[in-house]
RNA sequence: GCCCCCAUCGUCUAGGGGACCAGGACGUAGGCCUUUCAAGCCUAAAACGGGGGUUCGAAUCCCCCUGGGGGCACCA
């Protein structure tokens, strides 16, 4: 398939919070639509709402995208050709494209207090009229409004949309969205603080960085005629505009927010992308999970890997409609993606999450481990739980567990006793001879193999569910495996 | 209230007039395999929101209704 002309693609997020997995997916298509085109993916941070503004939001974006993989091409921290990259560095480039808007008679100053702004909405509502300015300042003629800004009279810049009219804004998933500019209000662009408002800054700057495709949140969807009239006003020609469809909460009632977080996450899921990285998912299974609620290649494929997903990533079968997320679908792509992996690498991932645990891991011990759980864990910390028997020191068991299926205590201290005899018989614990040999003895002892290595899997792990017993028992060593097994005997003996 | 968007199994989706008694995936149920748990394999239940058109023919095109979502700030 011939590739389209080298894409410049933005993502522009907000310090106002973490980035969550929606905005993890914004940032996931424009990086596969930059790379896939080889065009440039950028990082623009849009800080222009200093109320919001969160300070430890930026380091966390650049944490977030960098962990998930999706390295940027220009931005705040790296530079690029067409800086700065962080708005409320770009004041002077918006104060001087306002005035050149006021000049061209497309943005006028207005004088309303927030007061009268207030008592305006109030009446419309009474009215049950939608909220809008009345236009109380369109019409004071320019010269006048120039002298009472120079005279320091409070203002902000408001966008005069042509009236009447009719506003047609293309959405490639959509198609065309006409609207009466009646319905478009004469939005604020320039903040009586000099800060610019979204509408203003953010077309702004996606034309002087050359961007070329704009994949964005349907919530601008309202919006969108207002942001098409103001390439106008300046005679731009209009980036391709992508409106994503929104992320539902699992339930599929109302969007994934911010709101929810902490209900969310209180359910041991997260809406912050980063939390999933402690949750012990992988990046590329997250990439995996989000990329598809949306997106689809075709009627069979869904496990990605970064090259696929961008070899074979295309906006038209981006998907308009809401998708509810699906957490357990996550867990299976994880564990797709630790099956995956070599079994080094799983061990690279996985040393971290023991080290968390306060084990006392040492890389060689677990890339031991990892090929006994790599088939069997859905999160890399399962990994943990499953393989922690290896690190202690003492087993703690309770008596009745360890009773082999079906049988009496006495049967069952036999058993462990008449095992504990054929391991120390062993001249090595290798793998097949070992298991063979337990075979044989359930055989002598006139038990299913079953019954023998349950016993024995509660005697050497302390766990009902384990990795392989015969493994993990090579792993643990004759001598720790030999003295569990005689300290559960010794339970079992005791006050039968 | 007004404006905008969306509409296939519970969920994510394939489908772009006949190839669909609608395909895949997650989840669910059952089975096989099996030293536990998984993984893997097999099977099953499960959907075109409703009504009108257009057409020889509609999940696919148009309209209405309904439902869901989003937006209506000197927030993004």
């Amino acid at each position: 398939m011939m590739p389209t002309q080298p894409a410049r693609v933005r993502f522009a997020p907000s310090p106002t919070g973490r980035l969550h997995i929606g905005g993890a997916r914004t940032a996931l298509y424009d990086f596969l639509y930059a790379r896939k085109t080889g065009g440039q993916f950028i990082l623009r941070i849009e800080d222009t709402d200093r109320k919001r503004y969160d300070p430890e939001a930026e380091q966390e974006f650049y944490e977030t995208l960098r962990w998930l993989g999706l390295d940027w091409d220009e931005g705040p921290d790296i530079g690029g050709p067409f800086g700065p990259y962080r708005q409320s560095e770009r004041m002077e480039i918006y104060q001087e494209y306002i005035l050149r808007l006021i000049d061209a008679g497309s943005a006028y100053y207005c004088f309303c207090s927030a007061e009268r702004l207030q008592q305006v909405r109030e009446l419309q509502q009474k009215r049950k009229e939608p909220p809008h300015y009345d236009g109380h300042c369109r019409t004071i003629p320019p010269d006048e409004a120039k002298q009472r800004v120079a005279a320091g009279e409070p203002s902000v810049v408001r966008f005069k949309v042509p009236r009447p009219g009719r506003t047609t804004a293309v959405d490639l998933l959509r198609g065309e969205i006409a609207v009466e500019n009646s319905s478009i209000d004469d939005y604020i662009l320039l903040k009586s603080t000099g800060m610019p408002v979204y509408h203003f800054a953010a077309i702004l700057d996606d034309h002087l960085m050359g961007i070329t495709h704009v994949l964005r949140g349907s919530e601008w969807l309202p919006t969108f005629p207002l942001h098409v009239l103001i390439y106008e006003a300046f005679g731009w020609e209009q980036p391709v505009w992508v409106h994503l469809s929104v992320l539902l909460n699992p339930s599929g009632k109302g969007k994934l927010s911010k709101r929810h977080a902490n209900a969310e996450k209180s359910g041991s899921r997260a809406v912050f992308a980063l939390d999933l990285r402690e949750m012990g998912y992988l990046p590329e299974a997250v990439l995996n999970w989000i990329g598809l609620m949306g997106w689809s290649y075709d009627d069979h494929q869904e496990f990605f890997p970064m090259d696929e997903f961008i070899s074979k990533f295309s906006l038209e079968k981006l998907n308009p409609s809401p998708a509810a997320v699906n957490f357990s679908k996550l867990d299976h792509f994880n564990g797709l993606h630790i099956r995956a992996l070599s079994t080094d690498e799983l061990t690279n991932r996985l040393v971290p999450f023991f080290e968390q645990a306060g084990l006392p891991a040492e890389r060689e011990m677990i890339s031991e481990i990892t090929p006994l759980v790599q088939e069997r864990i859905r999160t890399l910390d399962e990994a943990v739980e499953m393989a922690r028997f290896f690190f202690k020191e003492e087993i703690p068991v309770d008596r009745e567990d360890l009773i082999g299926k079906n049988l009496s205590t006495d049967e069952s201290a036999h058993a462990l006793e008449q095992a504990a005899a054929v391991i120390e018989s062993l001249n090595s614990l290798e793998q097949a001879p070992f298991e063979q040999a337990l075979r044989d003895l359930a055989d002598d002892l006139d038990l299913k193999a079953g019954q023998l290595f349950g016993m024995l899997r509660m005697a050497v792990t302390g766990q009902r569910v384990s990795p392989p017993l015969i493994e993990s028992m090579t792993i643990v060593g004759r001598e720790k495996v030999l003295d569990r097994i005689q300290k559960a005997t010794t339970i079992l003996r005791q006050s039968g």
